[in-house]
DNA sequence: CAGTTATAATTTCACAGCGAAACTATAGCT
DNA sequence: AGCTATAGTTTCGCTGTGAAATTATAACTG
């Protein structure tokens, strides 16, 4: 972040950052400035070399050809680490979060100094594989973190009140971002991912956990950190560990799923098998899925009610579930919808655990950038 | 709407017309303008007469005594006016929104042209108890109302795909404004009510029907229309009339709950004496208002789950449900809560039907100020 | 191939919004 | 009368912006 770039010349680099390369021509037009502000505003980042200019670019008819700006993705380095109870997940990625290199370790215990020189050998041996300064480091865990200084609360990592930043930076050199997981992958999503064209849209992450992020006008709205893990959403259903019959968690979280499954069959089922089963046909694992797909559908109408939002991503490690079931899905979003109002389809983005901590790399980006 | 106004001159006359008379110097600090700026930008608004100086002020200690700057709020009169399957309601009411005069006239019939003569006649007899030009008229509907011409969808009316704006200017001469109505009701509570002094919240109206406005970050949020009336509560509850089982209207709506306890005592029961017999302790109808208290709790945090918005208004000619059963309410408000976050209580505005006039004719003032 | 047209980017210039600094206007306190 | 504190104003310079004119480049045309 240059302090000293006017707001709207970051607009302008943020733009081409997240849309790909552009002429001042595209530009102006597409935000409603003039021609010469847009040279003006171009100049400086030029300068900074934020932008630089490509070849320039025949397009069609006649007239000058116009001149491309860019971003210079691979002159950049982002670092991400997403800490889970069992692991971290660290990548190295370049300005527009394309993973270079990645790597996951055990985590050490959860005593915050163990994770703290835990983390900080990752992002040490991320800066080896970068080979040049990193421009910002991006780590995110799922529970409330307290304006990016401290983990509030997680009930993963058990810990409270930890002032993970500061404790971090005294190992780390690179600026050091923290943010709540969950956050990190709306952002990618709104930058690199669905969200790019759209200014409104939602995420829902299916996995250990139930995930929501939410983006209205362009702006994340700051929820409360996973609420929607206890929506309710069948008071006769499942019960979940705090108690709630039928919520999201004993719906769809994946050890919720594994233990309903294992208890109808008689032996333990990991997740992974419940899908398999699922999809072979067994009819507990079935029902479970399809339950479980049909919550989700519950719960994207929900979202669509109360927020207006209709575009709906649908991920997280546990997302095949609703692959398998895409009509207790539909059946879920549209079971209470309006007759008259068409409903979209959510969109399902599978993703593997790196891409949590592609999100907490995207942090680092959307802090540090330009 | 004065265009030739600059957007910070307006935004000054709104503080000013929300907040009541305050100083420069108080303006000035509240926005974090300079006081330079202040002058300049209040001098167009007092040649506008948008704003007078009121009596100076002394406040406690030494130094100048500050220039109170207000609207007079009784030199303007506005127009509101909402329409129901049954009747017409209509106020008079000034700059502040408050009312100065009302009118209630059955509905004519539900054809577009007896409606429009029936409104021109209402605004009309409200223009000659202005005495002066009225300098807005806002017109609410319940139903879908598109770019504030036309009443795309109105289920209470039986109006699809209606001009009404256009067909109703023909006979009106003041500036013309349509909306939804629970839109001007929020945009009430925006401006003059509760939502005065926070960026966030929610309004949930109960009556007939659901209806529902969101506020975030001092902007309305445009949601569809009463979607929340189907959001599911219970999928074992009862029926409402498309199919849905335990939505919010089989639940809540005055209609559903009068139906439910006629049933149970095999005698016709409207809603006034459903509430009654509950707070008599008729046991039907405790447990039907208790229900549906427990409902509007159970919307109230899943509102809170997917917004992130904890301020929430309960309003409409229903709510007095919500005061005979306020533990049902805070029940279904924190069954699902997590136990750590704190819920706040939803707060409880019981208005009469002319309320809703009263929002459309805000609807107007915001429209047309200054 | 020179002239015409179309598009991209830049330069020049004038205007609007804003705040720092200095100034005027009050009012209380000593 | 002189000092201090607060409200509001004037002056002036900085910054962001677009209209208009200018330059650069490319294709099409007769």
């Amino acid at each position: 972040m240059r302090p000293d770039l006017p707001a709207s010349s970051r607009a302008i680099a943020i733009d081409v950052l997240v849309h790909g390369a552009q002429s001042r021509a595209q530009l102006a037009k597409k935000t409603g400035l003039s021609a010469p502000t847009l040279t003006r505003l171009v100049r400086p980042l030029l300068d900074a070399g934020v932008l630089v200019e490509s070849e320039s670019v025949r397009t069609t008819g006649r007239g000058r050809s116009s001149v491309l700006l860019d971003v210079v993705a691979d002159d950049h380095r982002y670092v991400g680490v997403k800490l889970t109870r069992e692991s971290i997940y660290a990548v190295l990625t370049n300005l527009r979060a394309e993973v270079l290199a990645s790597e996951m370790l055990p985590e050490p215990s959860l005593d915050v100094p163990d994770v703290v020189s835990c983390v900080a050998g990752v992002v040490s041996r991320m800066e080896d594989r970068a080979g040049r300064p990193v421009r910002g480091v991006g780590v995110t865990v799922g529970g409330r973190v307290d304006k990016g200084e401290t983990v509030a609360d997680s009930p993963f990592l058990d810990w409270h009140e930890v002032p993970f930043r500061t404790l971090l930076a005294e190992q780390v050199d690179a600026p050091l971002f923290l943010a709540n997981d969950v956050v990190g992958l709306t952002m990618a999503q709104q930058w690199f991912g669905y969200g790019r064209t759209y200014p409104d849209f939602a995420l829902l992450t299916v996995g250990a956990g139930v995930g929501y992020g939410l983006v209205i006008n362009h702006e994340l709205v700051p929820t409360l950190v996973s609420p929607i893990g206890h929506l309710p959403v069948d008071p006769h259903g499942p019960l979940c560990p705090a108690g709630h019959r039928g919520c999201m968690t004993a719906f769809v979280t994946s050890g919720a799923m594994a233990n309903t499954v294992s208890l109808a069959h008689g032996r333990l089922t990991t997740y992974d098998e419940v899908l398999e089963l699922a999809e072979a046909g067994d009819p507990a694992a079935a029902r479970v899925v399809a339950e479980a797909a049909h919550a989700v559908g519950r719960a994207t109408a929900a979202i669509t009610s109360l927020t207006g939002v209709d575009r709906i991503i649908l991920s997280g490690e546990g997302v095949r579930l609703v692959e398998i079931a895409p009509d207790s899905l539909r059946a879920g979003r549209v079971q209470y919808a309006d007759e008259q109002v068409s409903v979209l389809d959510p969109v399902i983005r599978p993703m593997d655990f790196l891409e949590w901590a592609r999100g907490a790399a995207v942090v680092a980006i959307k802090a540090s950038f330009p």
